[in-house]
DNA sequence: CTAAGTCATATGTAATTGCATATAATGCGG
DNA sequence: CCGCATTATATGCAATTACATATGACTTAG
């Protein structure tokens, strides 16, 4: 593609062309510089500090993220457990179970379709995660210092369309 | 921490004191609108399509982390892919050993230290990566699609500071 | 120069995860 | 109303991961 007139082909080549070195396969790309790479860089040490807190309440980090699935949307089924926590079907089935024996959770199958299974917080398992609740918002204050919510506004937006993106049929 | 002439207090309180419903421990909080869930979910998308494809050519997820920490710098000992790679020594020296077998790396002990295994890629490693690295190419491009250079500079400037925030000493 | 301490990696073992499949329930075409 | 396809979950089994510990190599105090 050829350079316009009053744009510089910089510009030309970084907004539209190849994504210079942010795209993996440029001769010189970094991981230091890579979108993805630093997500899960982040979320790595986010989970890693809390993680070992989680612990000490008898809590893991997958038994915590659906928890505050089932914070949102009670009762859930297995299935959307399963999609909201980035987790195969399979292995939830098997967290709940382990949920079930801690006494976090119910399990009731579903009144109008009998093979969906209905998960619920139980009193102590509302307890146990307004207990965790302000650990992990001291971990997010910390996560946060000194950037703005203007910039946490903005990087929430990007997130969301990068999402939306790969949410679309993929490649291949 | 006082309102400052010339700034609207719910600047203030917006930038400086509780984060709102980004904060997990807000009432309000939502996943949808959460940084680190939409960074793990963005992860988890762009990982997901690719891993099929990436199994068709007989690697898998931690192996194609482990090369592409290998690109970067070679060769590396176990403990500095295993830190790169975000995931712990004992695995990464398993996950080597099916290298080995596979002949994507060479491993041997650092000369000047013998407790050192020094990784590198064989020319077959480099091969499998270069045939790669298109296919990745592609996934990363449809990811941003329709967000511009400016805002990808923005987002890694974010998740840098992120990072370097939760490199800093752990809570509790 | 030696013994204790530290460091890097490897490995035994247990727990977790995912794949493939089984089981059971619902929906649908005829 | 029946049988076949589909859906939701559970489970046997294999692979992966992590924790705890062992092994071997370097380092340093005395």
């Amino acid at each position: 593609m050829k350079a316009v007139l009053g744009k510089r082909s910089q510009d030309i080549v970084e907004d539209q062309i190849d994504r210079g070195d942010y795209n993996p396969s440029s001769a010189t790309f970094r991981l230091a510089n890579s979108p993805f790479y630093l997500m899960a860089h982040a979320d790595f040490k986010y989970h890693e500090d809390m993680d070992k807190v989680l612990h000490k309440h008898g809590v893991s980090k997958p038994i915590y993220r659906v928890m505050t699935v089932l914070r949102e949307r009670q009762p859930a089924s297995i299935g959307t457990i399963a999609e909201a926590a980035l987790t195969k079907r399979s292995t939830i089935s098997r967290i709940i179970d382990r949920m079930l024996e801690q006494g976090l959770v119910t399990a009731e199958p579903n009144a109008e379709d009998n093979r969906i299974t209905e998960v619920t917080l139980t009193a102590a398992g509302e307890q146990r995660l307004r207990k965790l609740t302000p650990i992990v918002g001291r971990q997010f204050m910390r996560a946060m210092d000194g950037i703005s919510n203007r910039d946490i506004a903005h990087l929430l937006r990007t997130l969301q369309k990068i999402s939306a993106n790969l949410s679309k049929l993929p490649i291949e």
